[in-house]
DNA sequence: TTACGTGCAAACAATTTGCACAACA
DNA sequence: TGTTGTGCAAATTGTTTGCACGTAA
């Protein structure tokens, strides 16, 4: 009762595994290691700081092919900021966007998203399966001082 | 009056060469040929996109090298749809989005955008020099079809 | 003429692929 | 036991850099 009140990150995690089981897919020990990171820590993360976060417990490469799987069956959220490589966080229902300092590349949350109704002209235009991409970029409070 | 009626691209391609002057550029040829295809077709290309279009009359490498200039100086804007490379696209004031196709990667262009208001809480959060990126993608009705 | 730009080759970085071995179910 | 997943190495792709030569101003 006590350790779960703070943030339930078991749940999402055990729901993972079950999404995985119902895929039949293989619960294998990288793919554990990666869902506890994404599922307890909020990112987004790119491979190479999953990778290290594992402690090189597995190989890049198996970084690479987990995450691969995991968004395929809609576990994780892939996200392209433009810099080089992008980055991958754990997708439950919420949709949000993000505040990258341009500087520092500190990622900030933001659970605001109006942008239904524009969904809907695109709907219009005759496209099916339709999502969008929302991301701020700015230089934040800290770096404008360095 | 007749040729310039219809898109008058001349201006716009005028203009960047005064802009580069301004900034103490020199208007070289392979700048040239890629701010007339800038000008006159919309975009955004691809680094490779533009090198055939200039039919290999430079490197790419001074592909890479001239949108990076062109870029600096505001007559070009960088696109990235998440999709390995990004493309370019002339830049004058018009500010607008995209509407891909994941399938095709045809590429519309939208000409709406509500976004201002959430930069605006964007700023209060005490961020400088604020811009975002929206993108929309969706499967077009084309390729429904196939 | 002189700084700036280009070509060519090579270096880099992110990501993908092939294949033999390992391990989940 | 029989897939399915992993490790390692190497290939691919997009982009950047170094340096000698070329050219716009």
């Amino acid at each position: 009762m006590s350790k779960a009140h703070s943030h339930d990150h078991q749940a999402p995690y055990d729901q993972a595994l079950s999404t995985l089981r119902a895929a039949r897919l293989k619960i294998t020990l990288p793919r554990q290691q990666i869902l506890r990171i994404l599922t307890t820590e909020h990112g987004p993360f790119t491979m190479e700081e999953l990778h290290q976060r594992v402690k090189n417990a597995c190989d890049l490469v198996t970084v690479y092919r987990c995450l691969a799987v995991l968004e395929d069956v809609g576990l994780v959220r892939r996200c392209d900021f433009g810099d080089g490589s992008c980055r991958y966080e754990f997708h439950q229902g919420s949709h949000h966007h993000h505040l990258i300092c341009r500087r520092c590349r500190k990622i900030e949350t933001l659970d605001i998203c109006l942008i239904e109704e524009l969904e809907r002209d695109v709907r219009q235009k005759g496209y099916e399966d339709v999502s969008h991409a929302l991301e701020f970029f700015g230089i934040c409070p800290a770096c404008q001082k360095g």
